[in-house]
DNA sequence: CTACGTGCAAATAATTTGCAGAGGA
DNA sequence: TCCTCTGCAAATTATTTGCACGTAG
């Protein structure tokens, strides 16, 4: 019922942005709500909607995901595996959060913390840079994949 | 003279992981002791060489990075423009570098600190996660591009 | 009704690879 | 000599785009 609400909510915001709410949106859009801990890549996306819709093309998939990128639904990720990764944004739960990259796994987990916000004090006045964004990233070894097991 | 140890002793590390020193191999490295500083894509490395030795191929400008990453000449670097991006490492001169990633001329700092080893600690207990290596970027407007100008 | 959205196939762009000849150790 | 390297061109991979048709508002 939450999840609901959330999905609605944005099918609001895209209207407020004139795009237009089209079942590929929507279809899309669920499968998000359905996967909100998920890092998804164009192509998984693609392979997962495909089950409610057979007729979608993996375009669309791209052009879908780059417009809920930009009014703020997903997050955009690289972590390095040469696709793009897509996260549900949930921006009121946490400030911030940082991801944590199994290298034998791939898998990608979360890690908050909001430690950093005093270090963009110190690069501004340091650097003479305005920090608008930061990105930080643990590569290493998840409990399954740990060397000691 | 400095640099040219610097030249010298990683020739020795090729030899060492039984890569040959080619001229081609020759030429990159020359041009990364030449460019320290510089965070540079395949592309702009093959253009800058191409000047000393027009002879040689993109291929091998690509196979070449690859092998001077892998034995830790060269670090690896994706500041999110579609093209990995190197540099000279200098282990020895700084634990941890960070970068600063001007989002309106592209241009990369870089930011000294080591703050982060603390955090890993905290990240393996809470998170059982087995951290080897972290990379943190910054993104924002450098001095030259700062809004207020 | 009309501008925006879609599927498909072709176009890009960065990187990789197969292969036959060249050249370090 | 011999196995590694190299240059070239063709192959791959992720993503984008042109176009004619479809449809949300």
């Amino acid at each position: 019922m939450e999840n609901m609400g959330a999905f609605e909510n944005i099918c609001n915001l895209l209207r407020n942005h004139s795009y237009k709410v089209t079942p590929q949106r929507q279809t899309i859009l669920h499968m998000f709500v359905e996967h909100v801990d998920r890092h998804l890549s164009a192509e998984e996306v693609y392979m997962l909607v495909k089950n409610e819709n057979p007729e979608i093309g993996l375009a669309t998939v791209y052009r879908t995901l780059d417009i809920l990128a930009d009014i703020g639904v997903l997050i955009k990720n690289d972590f390095g595996d040469g696709r793009t990764r897509y996260e549900f944004s949930r921006k009121d739960e946490h400030h911030h959060h940082h991801h944590l990259i199994c290298l034998k796994c791939g898998n990608v987990s979360e890690f908050d913390d909001d430690l950093l916000e005093s270090l963009e004090a110190v690069i501004m006045k340091r650097n003479h840079f305005k920090v608008s964004d930061h990105d930080l990233k643990f590569y290493g070894y998840c409990s399954n994949c740990d060397g000691t097991q």
